[in-house]
DNA sequence: CATATACTGAACCATTGAGTTCAGTATATA
DNA sequence: TATATACTGAACTCAATGGTTCAGTATATG
């Protein structure tokens, strides 16, 4: 269940590690588009735009329907729910973390000595 | 400046599409860590470690330093402000997205008749 | 029916990524 | 000084990415 979520994590953020994808996902954000659509807008041929959309459908964050010769790409159902959680999780370690280090550095201040070399944590 | 900040949310969100880097940040977030540390917890080769680290590194998310023969990571400077706000922004757009959705799906509701195909936005 | 449109799949190419091994260098320690 | 430790760099393997072209298939349109 945890690889289960990690490999998640691995696919979203690694499909968000694209800026060809992520101007996909703003521009589905405004509206719906077909693979043409996308093609034009991102100056890209119609295959390398599908690649595109399955890596998005893959991470669950894009979904697309075929009516006649168009498929259409929308936004998918996954919200960036797990991806904005791991991040606040980590901001907070990294506060933390930091607060520590602010502690550190004013209990060194406090003794003139600074004689002995602290492990660093 | 935009692309600047593209090369850079390519660059964080790659380095976070790791599994293996996330645990590093984790870890590192509990205490600094030397690269053997590091290489224990993972169960990987020095080298292999030293590569994720250098990945992190270029992020801006660790940070190094070398006394004598070891090098020590501890968490880097960027608290991923731009991804946290890309990802909210991305997720406002969602919501906007879906309750537009929902309006429309009322709408056909309302109208019985549900004749002609809408162009779905 | 003929033709244009919209997409799809296979194959290819160049680059990058994750990981290894192995041979070093530099620093501690006995 | 000899030896062990900690890292580093080069070179290699293997798989995945990002992109293309080209040859299809399926659907609209005149």
């Amino acid at each position: 269940m945890v690889q289960y979520m990690n490999a998640r994590l691995d696919a979203t953020f690694s499909a968000l590690a694209d800026t060809t994808r992520r101007g996909i996902l703003e521009q589905l954000g405004h509206g719906s588009a077909s693979v043409t659509d996308l093609a034009a807008k991102f100056r890209m041929t119609l295959t390398g735009i599908k690649k595109h959309v399955v890596v998005l459908e893959q991470a669950g964050l894009v979904t697309t329907e075929k009516v006649g010769r168009v498929r259409t790409c929308s936004l998918g159902l996954r919200r960036l729910e797990e991806e904005a959680g791991w991040i606040e999780r980590y901001r907070q370690l990294w506060e933390a973390r930091f607060d520590a280090l602010d502690k550190l550095v004013e209990e060194l201040k406090c003794r003139e000595k600074a004689d002995g070399r602290k492990k660093r944590t």
